[in-house]
DNA sequence: CCGAGATATTGACGTCCATCTATGTCTCCG
DNA sequence: CGGAGACATAGATGGACGTCAATATCTCGG
């Protein structure tokens, strides 16, 4: 691990200014964040783990089952993950299937 | 986009029961969730892209002179990068220098 | 149509957390 | 040594969010 020191001048703390923040294409920085927020919280996570996990797209009664909050919470995951473009649905009949995205 | 249709019993939501959750080595979950959590705030975010913009370890006097935030806030920010194993600091007299991990 | 069931929405509530001010700790210089 | 400055910590506070019960919406079978 290299540091940049050793530091010539004692009343600063570093010789060469740092590199800006670099800029991100329009509207990425807030997918990004929207991304890293839905996946910020465990039981959202483990929601998220579990439909990467399948290899056809799950129905949302089969995620309810697997966990201990109730279904209006695996709801409002869902929609999170949705929200973020992490996973997508598709309703056939009173059934919602989702897969990722 | 293959959905798992047709289902054949009317009366279930689905013919094959899904994949259970991956099993994950040892403190890998709680190490994940770290990093989303420390990812998922917009400053924080911002924080570790502009450390990690750097060629070289960065002062945090210059990360605090970068944000409208104050002095303690970029300390807790760095405190919570450091601890999901991000960023990592080298102190050199009283400059504390930071880069990613 | 009407009732049953699957999913989504609403509103309330408790907890977590980002932020601040104030203060502590540590290092260096005169 | 003593003061100044860089960074960390402590405590308080306001807002964000995960959760639930209740309810709405939608679809299908009888």
């Amino acid at each position: 691990m290299t540091t940049r020191l050793p530091v010539i001048q004692s009343d600063v703390c570093c010789t060469t200014s740092p590199n800006p923040l670099p800029e991100l294409p329009a509207g990425q920085g807030e997918r990004m964040l929207a991304v890293f927020k839905a996946l910020a919280d465990a039981t959202r996570l483990a929601v998220f783990r579990l439909i990467a996990a399948q290899d056809a797209p799950i129905c949302a009664c089969d995620i309810v089952d697997r966990f201990d909050v109730s279904q209006p919470t695996i709801a409002h995951h869902l929609k999170v993950l949705r929200t973020a473009g992490l996973v997508t649905v598709s309703r056939h009949g009173v059934w919602a299937y989702y897969a990722v995205d």
